[in-house]
DNA sequence: CTTTATGGTTTTTTT
DNA sequence: AACCATAAAG
């Protein structure tokens, strides 16, 4: 039998059989908590007769559902197609399509994605009248974002009075949600508002989930926030049971609304739940293992575990200075031959990370230069490719009609000779008519303004549209996507509009494009699952960057940290560890977000299992300009007794050597410089005049980042809006009674 | 009205 | 690399 002591240790073994309804598993990293998770959902079906429709488990990408789905069956040799399993966002917008019916939206909605959620705000902000320069689109995004996360609706916004860009907040937000509705599409987090809403406008629905789900198990509970906590907490009855798996030191997404308390206070929500600790960690070796354990313990917010391993000493942590960001590539590509010669090993042990994506190019020239075979775990993601989202635009237009911001995209490409202009004008004639953007197309020839020329060109387009919806019906999606973007011009358009290489290219990856969708629709009828456009197009839209990643060709995996998260390689480079970079500037100040950067690096480093590399470059360029950096301080909080250095200046490796003081000085120095630099640019308050060269008089209505990054809002005479850094524009303040 | 060329700006992490 | 604003040409 599986669920002996033969695969689990006992804490393990007492946590997959706790007959216990509500169960916490607090587990350091690399303890096997997946492990644990996979084999209680395996024994319940297994051994406990539990059946699989009745368990919902949550994970946090869709590549961590799968990897655990294959092994529950492995395990449970039942028949999985009924077990609900995956992210909270691919879960929840299942579920919402199942009871369409009940929500004011169709069953065919839209999931829009970050850029299309920014356009839909673009939209708003021009019918508001509120212009682009002033305040950035993105900006509105990111708060609309973090307000549904905290489940904060538009009038319960604490805004500050006196700021423009929160006074306008509310209103952007209203008609965003409302924007949405008419476009029958969703944003992500809607994918969570939305079930907790129908679940309290039909208590009947909420009633048969309470029925459906017995058990619900979720993975990574430190990352939840407050949606995903209520809509679960909504989905428990008495009788159902809940096991969450969590590591409060792993928490790496509270920018994102990721509620740590929400593990931290499991036992207050059921106190009679059984906690598991599970502390032996399987993973890293002992100065690893120690090494982050070091540094992690000067956080304060945390329960705090001691973690420990029975494997023996291996190799120390090796610390690695580098002249710039080309000579650290230098470096590790060195050290990537040696781990390849001296310990035989192969590319696809050894992973690098970095804290932005920014970071890879460096890195992929020298991989690149010493054919070296690597894999990126999304820089420039494949399905935000300008070629791919314009075809998948056409193919959310033919799945949505309402889809507007789609069709916006498309209207005009390839060129066919419809302007902005004229797709203003039929926009304002749908609105009046209350019909959508497609069908407004579709009576182009009313609209008199249009002469009958252009209104010809826009009723071709429209027909085709039209006749691609009626298609859809019949011929399967990836022969629809493939006639469609060879009778629109596109293939042609790839050829002509850029050079033979990025030609080439860019119609490799739409040839890519169908054969994924070729691939998804047989999968998905195989398991006789939804194979139609709108689940291709769903399940793209909640792709995660790690779930495209490919474990089957030998290659260098190179991610940032965050996305390295669940993973374990034997070799890991921690590269950029530096002031600034890591710790990033902005999350300095707060001691919170600089905790949540110490997590950060703590996850990366214990995604080693045998080598750590941990590097810093002394200049670095960004932005395009050259950056002399300090040292992260990180490294100074990893005891030297685990690590060993190997720095250019030094002659060769000595181990712990005494440069802790010197670095431990820079660092403050660092500080002190930042403190001086800040205190000298002069505050500019909102509603205070100014004078600029250009521009002449201005009042002030934003100020936004600090320091030399500081940018001012300025509403200058004659309705003139600029923003502008504070450093560069040499603004005079003027007095009031002016 | 629409297209095209040009230059500036943008990036922290992501479902 | 992609997206904007702007200006000038068709």
């Amino acid at each position: 039998m599986s669920f002996t002591s033969k695969n689990l240790n006992s804490v393990q073994l007492e946590a997959v059989k706790s007959k216990n309804q509500h169960i916490l598993i607090l587990a350091g990293a690399g303890s096997g908590k997946t492990r644990t998770l996979t084999y209680r959902i395996a024994y319940l079906i297994h051994e406990k007769n539990v059946d699989p429709s009745n368990i919902l488990a949550v994970t946090f990408t869709n590549k961590a559902a799968r990897e655990m789905k294959e092994r529950v069956e492995k395990l449970a040799k039942g028949n999985l197609a009924k077990l609900w399993i995956g992210t909270f966002h691919s879960m929840f917008a299942r579920l919402l399509r199942m009871e369409a019916k009940a929500l004011p939206y169709g069953s065919d909605f839209t999931i829009y994605d970050s850029d299309d959620q920014v356009n839909a705000i673009k939209k708003v902000m021009s019918m508001l009248n509120i212009p682009q320069q002033l305040h950035s689109p993105k900006l509105f995004q990111a708060r609309i974002s973090q307000a549904k996360n905290k489940m904060i609706s538009p009038d319960k916004l604490e805004v500050k009075k006196d700021d423009n860009f929160d006074v306008l907040l509310p209103d952007v937000f209203r008609r965003y949600n409302e924007f949405l509705h008419e476009n029958n599409a969703v944003d992500f987090d809607d994918l969570l508002l939305l079930p907790m809403q129908l679940f309290n406008d039909h208590p009947s629905i909420l009633k048969k989930y309470h029925r459906k789900f017995k058990y619900i198990l979720v993975d990574e509970y430190q990352d939840t926030n407050k949606a995903q906590y209520s809509l679960i907490h909504q989905l428990m009855s008495k009788n159902s049971h809940i096991c969450v798996v969590g590591d409060e030191d792993q928490s790496i997404y509270r920018w994102r609304g990721a509620d740590i308390n929400n593990i931290l206070n499991f036992n207050k929500d059921y106190p009679e739940a059984k906690v598991f600790r599970l502390e032996e960690n399987y993973r890293s070796n002992k100065y690893i293992l120690n090494g982050a354990g070091a540094l992690i313990s000067n956080n304060t917010e945390r329960l705090g575990k001691d973690l420990w391993t029975n494997r023996k000493d291996g190799d120390p942590i090796i610390l690695m200075d580098a002249e710039n960001e080309s000579d650290e590539a230098k470096k590790i590509v060195e050290n990537i031959h040696k781990e390849m010669f001296s310990k035989k090993r192969s590319f696809k042990d050894i992973a690098i990370l970095y804290r932005t994506n920014a970071q890879s190019r460096a890195l992929e020239d020298e991989l690149r230069k010493n054919a070296i075979s690597y894999a990126i775990v999304s820089g420039v993601k494949f399905y935000e490719r300008k070629e791919i989202k314009d075809i998948l635009a056409y193919l959310k237009v033919i799945t949505n009609p309402r889809d507007s911001v789609s069709l916006r995209r498309i209207v005009n490409f390839p060129l066919r000779g419809i302007g902005e202009t004229t797709v203003g004008k039929i926009e304002k004639f749908a609105e009046a008519l209350n019909i959508s953007l497609l069908e407004g197309m579709g009576k182009v020839q009313e609209v008199i303004s249009i002469s009958s020329g252009m209104a010809n060109r826009v009723l071709e387009f429209y027909e085709m549209i039209n006749k691609y919806q009626k298609s859809s019906k019949k011929i399967s999606a990836a022969e629809l996507t493939s006639s469609l973007t060879h009778e629109t011009g596109i293939i042609t358009h790839l050829k002509n509009e850029y050079d033979q290489y990025e030609s080439e290219s860019r119609i490799d990856n739409v040839y890519e494009l169908f054969s994924t969708i070729e691939i998804f629709s047989t999968e998905r009828e195989q398991e006789k699952k939804d194979s139609s456009l709108s689940a291709f197009l769903e399940d793209v839209a909640l792709l995660s960057d790690i779930d495209s990643m490919n474990t089957t060709r030998n290659s260098v995996t190179m991610m940032t940290l965050h996305s390295s998260k669940g993973l374990e390689f034997p070799v890991i480079f921690i590269t950029g560890m530096e002031m600034g970079l890591f710790p990033l500037q902005r999350n300095f100040a707060d001691n919170s977000e600089l905790e949540e950067e110490r997590r950060l690096l703590y996850v990366g480093m214990t995604r080693a299992q045998e080598n750590l590399y941990l590097s810093y470059a002394r200049s670095r360029r960004r932005f395009n300009n050259i950056n002399y950096t300090t040292p992260s301080l990180f490294l100074d909080e990893i005891p030297s007794e685990f690590t060993e250095e190997r720095l250019a200046g030094s002659s060769a490796t000595g181990k712990g050597k005494s440069k802790r003081h010197t670095r431990r000085k820079k660092l403050l120095e660092y500080f002190h410089q930042e403190d001086e630099s800040q205190e000298e640019v002069t505050s500019y308050a909102i509603g205070s005049r100014v004078y600029h060269e250009t521009f002449g008089k201005g009042e002030v209505i934003g100020v936004e980042g600090q320091g030399d990054k500081m940018k001012i809002s300025i509403k200058f005479e004659g309705e003139v809006y600029k923003k502008l850094i504070a450093q560069y524009a040499n603004l005079t303040p003027i007095e009031i009674s002016d």
